[in-house]
DNA sequence: GTGAAGCTATCTATCACTAGGTAGGTTAAA
DNA sequence: TTTAACCTACCTAGTGATAGATAGCTTCAC
């Protein structure tokens, strides 16, 4: 089998995907996603019957495609510090260098009309980043799980806060005033 | 001229910024605001002609009631770990207890598709609070501007990000987790 | 081999519905 | 008699979704 094989399904993700990211849930439609790809809206519907069908696949795709960078948080050849900087940095250039909110943040605010399948791969993405973040706390500081879990909801906080300041005063020089504690601390 | 003179004008603000909490801008429609009101959608645009004139209508109305509750920051007489707190629980009050994110946050989310008074308003709101915060924090900490509104900032960005958290998973515990290093640092 | 059958991916055309917005008439108070 | 506040009735544009047709590719029995 080649590469392309699913190629159309794909494209039609990606279109989705960044029509999300730059309007959230109710800015990405079909007829939008059939024009960018080159087909129409109704042979979107082929590939992805519903709405609900096509956002649940975006978001897995970026949860699935998201954990697989992810090194182990144990890894005992890899540096915890390093670790943490990279998560930053991945989130710093989703939204500061392409100037949008990241695609949960998009989500959560549209939270109400999602469909369920969609809301739960959202609540299950926030899970993920969670779960390997107290982790690497755990590592990072020698805490127990719980006082990890802390540092991990006090940071992923400040990391989405710092996107919605960002967003709403176009000041982007925000991000690094608000890690700043955490880079101090953590980073090097 | 009687209290009750823009008693419609009112209600018709009342349900669309409630609307805009629940679902952000795009869920706000002159239909749904006609009906909660009692009159029809042609009697709303009589009021407020398109959407933009009412969205900046609610943030105008929004920022003009926040920013009136705001004390004094310098006032001797009062005790700035007192107005910090008082603006986590209002913040709290909103997020959590009501079971949403905030007005600011949602509209953030949705600036894309904002009309540019909207836009503008909604930025205009995030510096008055950023103003209010530094003047606190250099009182509160003894700090140089610079230095209370990074701090400022540290915090915007936690109670943000906080109420994404909740919003996302769920979860309300959450929010004192993510506040506790600020409760724990500045309020008694 | 060849033809029947079926599959894949697309199309055209249309449905029922909702959006914001408008033209023009009605009502009631000042 | 004028005007504020509301109405009915409508428009255009866009939404998600469906039905039915078609061109091209596989598969498989004969």
């Amino acid at each position: 089998m080649t590469v392309e094989k699913n190629d159309t399904k794909n494209k039609i993700q990606d279109a989705a995907e960044r029509l999300i990211i730059q309007g959230g849930y109710g800015a990405f439609s079909f007829r939008d996603i059939a024009e960018e790809v080159g087909i129409k809206s109704a042979s979107v519907h082929y590939h992805y019957p519903t709405k609900g069908d096509l956002g649940s696949a975006v978001m897995t795709r970026y949860i699935n495609e998201f954990s697989a960078q992810l090194p182990n948080p144990n890894d005992e050849s890899l540096d915890p510090n390093a670790m943490l900087e990279g998560f930053i940095n991945g989130f710093k250039a989703k939204i500061v260098d392409h100037q949008n909110m990241s695609l949960c943040t998009m989500l959560t605010a549209d939270k109400h009309i999602l469909p369920d399948e969609v809301s739960a791969a959202l609540a299950a993405f926030y899970n993920v980043k969670i779960e390997w973040l107290t982790l690497l706390f755990m590592r990072l500081a020698s805490l127990q799980e719980v006082q990890a879990k802390t540092q991990t909801i006090q940071f992923l906080a400040t990391l989405h806060g710092a996107s919605v300041l960002v967003q709403a005063t176009g000041n982007a020089e925000f991000f690094e005033r608000a890690l700043s504690y955490w880079r101090m601390v953590y980073v090097k």
